[in-house]
DNA sequence: AGAGTTACCTACAAAAATGTCAATAGAGTC
DNA sequence: GACTCTATTGACATTTTTGTAGGTAACTCT
């Protein structure tokens, strides 16, 4: 047994908050909304409850952070993989982005914990990023704008769908838990197409 | 201001619980998993937060009871309105009432509850239904199940985005808010149409 | 009407969760 | 090494939330 009290860590602003995020992430995603308590998020990231307060002011704080840090970083994977230039790859693979996005890293949870709690107002990066896709790529595609914009939609939400209960809903009928996002994947392709063609 | 105490209402243990989960419905639509608290519970059931804990024993009975009332009555209005003997209608129907279940009296958001909770245990009666779907309306068109259960993940993955997220996406693209829906349901129906006719 | 059952309540108790404050201790600067 | 700055913390205080106990009252049955 050590007689010395733990050297405390001290890291930059940045990093703590950092740190703590990382484990409220974590939290949330685990232990769903109801999970996400001042003192477990503190544990998660080795630091007093204290420490979570000084950093973001309350647990409300904390939520709101997450927030916006978890958004920020959807939106980002999405557009990033929506870049390559071939266009080919891009219809093809834009429908593997989407998912994966959605579905690594709890994207949608995260927007299903959104909705759920109200905060639907800070989501001006979902936004911005739509419009991006649709002057973007699917403008070099011909497609007229507002028809541009309900693939997007349909797009948008099939892959929340099946990024939230894909899996446990494949499980549940016996399949792979991998079953719904493959049959959602070609379905979206074909319809994308048939559409596009159009 | 009255002198006399509030005359109590008494029910029957039935009527009760009844009447306190259809608060707590409101309360988990309106504020979210975390808005779902005993004394609000009570409150807008018009009881003592006594009374509440009297027939559910604690506040995770009342979740776990509202969790199956709730996807009872899911279930409930899938299969019902997949019922109706016209095949053309039901083909026509199919998406209307999947929608219809998920959008309304916050199928979706009961869905996105349970899976950031993890509560996807009880969902036996899910997958009855979905089997009930796939030994009927679907097997009468000729479908092979392997490829009707993938329809079925896809168009309930669908729903449930759009339930969750389709409104106010639409309205973050500027869009009334219906307009999910309505590309949605389209894209499913030339979609499903394709895939019964091969 | 009287008795039994139990849904319901008020008051209290306990626990959990959030927030405050003054003191401590890393890390850089002079 | 002394000094400053502030991230960090333990201890305390407050509020919120949940749970308990015992009595009251509504309803049924006889």
């Amino acid at each position: 047994m050590s007689i010395e009290s733990a050297r405390r860590v001290r890291r930059s602003p940045e990093a703590a908050r950092e740190n703590i995020l990382q484990s409220a992430e974590r939290l949330l995603l685990e232990r769903g909304p109801q999970g996400l308590k001042l003192v477990e998020v503190a544990q998660g990231a080795g630091v007093s409850h204290a420490t979570v307060l000084h950093h973001f002011g309350s647990i409300d704080g904390v939520q709101t952070a997450l927030a916006e840090a978890m958004i920020r970083q959807l939106v980002a994977r999405v557009l990033e993989a929506e870049r390559p230039d071939d266009p080919e790859a891009q219809l093809e693979g834009v429908g593997q982005v989407l998912f994966d996005a959605f579905e690594s890293a709890g994207g949608a949870r995260l927007a299903a914990w959104l909705e759920l709690t109200g905060e639907t107002r800070r989501l001006t990066l979902v936004r911005e990023a739509v419009a991006e896709v649709i002057s973007g790529p699917m403008a070099q595609k011909g497609v007229d704008p507002e028809r541009a914009t309900n693939l997007i939609l349909v797009a948008v939400s099939l892959a929340m769908g099946v990024g939230l209960i894909g899996r446990s809903l494949a499980e549940l009928v016996g399949r792979p838990p991998e079953t719904t996002r493959e049959a959602a994947l070609a379905f979206l392709k074909t319809g994308l197409a048939a559409a596009i063609k159009t």
